[in-house]
DNA sequence: GACTCAAGTGCCGTGTGCAA
DNA sequence: TTGCACACGGCACTTGAGTC
């Protein structure tokens, strides 16, 4: 199971740990540190996917401790800022920032932008690792390829890319809004059902082949998993 | 024979309604 | 709230008739 590492360096206790708290209730590991020299060992030492660095820390502020982080390893590093200045915003996407969220912030944007970079940068590493291989199933990015137990199964191209999410996050609950974006690249409706029929399909497919159909749970009210 | 174009066909994605 | 059956529309591809 992979599970995201996240470090949140934040100095605001309080809005630290409600940031954290709702990504940890996302499924994701979130480290917190408080103050840039805390975050710059952390941010170091640990195997992190993704930084969450406030820009008005004491001690190393927020542009300097960005330029030491980027220049030391290549992750995703989303800048929170009081300062919405345009000059400020360009100068930390300059110093290599990946993403700038103005404070107050939106604990649902914040979620929400994280995935997002997170997929962007996950996008690109998969892009030339284009094979799942898990247990009996194997998916083949490139021909678009599903083969359970060696045996070919015919999918079509939504079909592939909503299997394709859900394997390769494996035991995460993807919610719908999320699957909706990634898949068929829209907004969720609650009243669409498209999504459950390609879904339906899916596992039926699967099923068939002889795969347990639990593995490709409904989480109700939440999403769909794969396991 | 080569080309164009309309009609037919099948696949895919979506919407709706009903049952669980 | 979800799974499923069914119907429908859009689109691409194939086929066959008509024209040059």
């Amino acid at each position: 199971m992979t599970v995201t590492r996240l470090l949140v360096i934040e100095q605001d206790k309080v809005f630290s740990d409600r940031m954290s708290g709702v990504l940890r209730g996302q499924g994701y590991e979130v480290t917190q540190c408080f103050d840039s020299q805390q975050g710059l060992t952390a941010a170091l030492s640990k195997n992190i996917d993704l930084i969450l660095l406030d820009a008005s820390l004491p001690t190393i502020e927020g542009l300097s401790l960005l330029q030491r982080i980027r220049i030391s390893i290549p992750i995703p590093i989303m800048v929170l800022s009081a300062e919405n200045l345009e000059q400020s915003r360009i100068e930390y996407y300059q110093q290599g920032a990946d993403d700038f969220i103005a404070k107050p912030a939106n604990m649902i944007e914040i979620l929400l932008r994280v995935k997002a970079v997170l997929r962007r940068t996950f996008e690109q590493e998969n892009k030339n690792s284009s094979v799942l291989d898990v247990d009996q199933l194997t998916l083949v990015r490139a021909q678009q390829q599903v083969m359970f137990n060696g045996d070919h199964l015919e999918f079509t191209p939504i079909q592939f890319r909503l299997l394709w999410v859900l394997v390769e996050n494996r035991y995460q609950v993807m919610s719908k809004p999320y699957l909706y974006q990634a898949v068929l690249d829209r907004a969720f409706s609650r009243y669409d059902r498209s999504l459950d029929m390609h879904l339906s399909r899916i596992r039926k497919k699967l099923v068939e082949m002889g795969m347990a159909a639990d593995r490709l749970a409904t989480v109700h009210g939440k999403g769909y998993r794969f396991a």
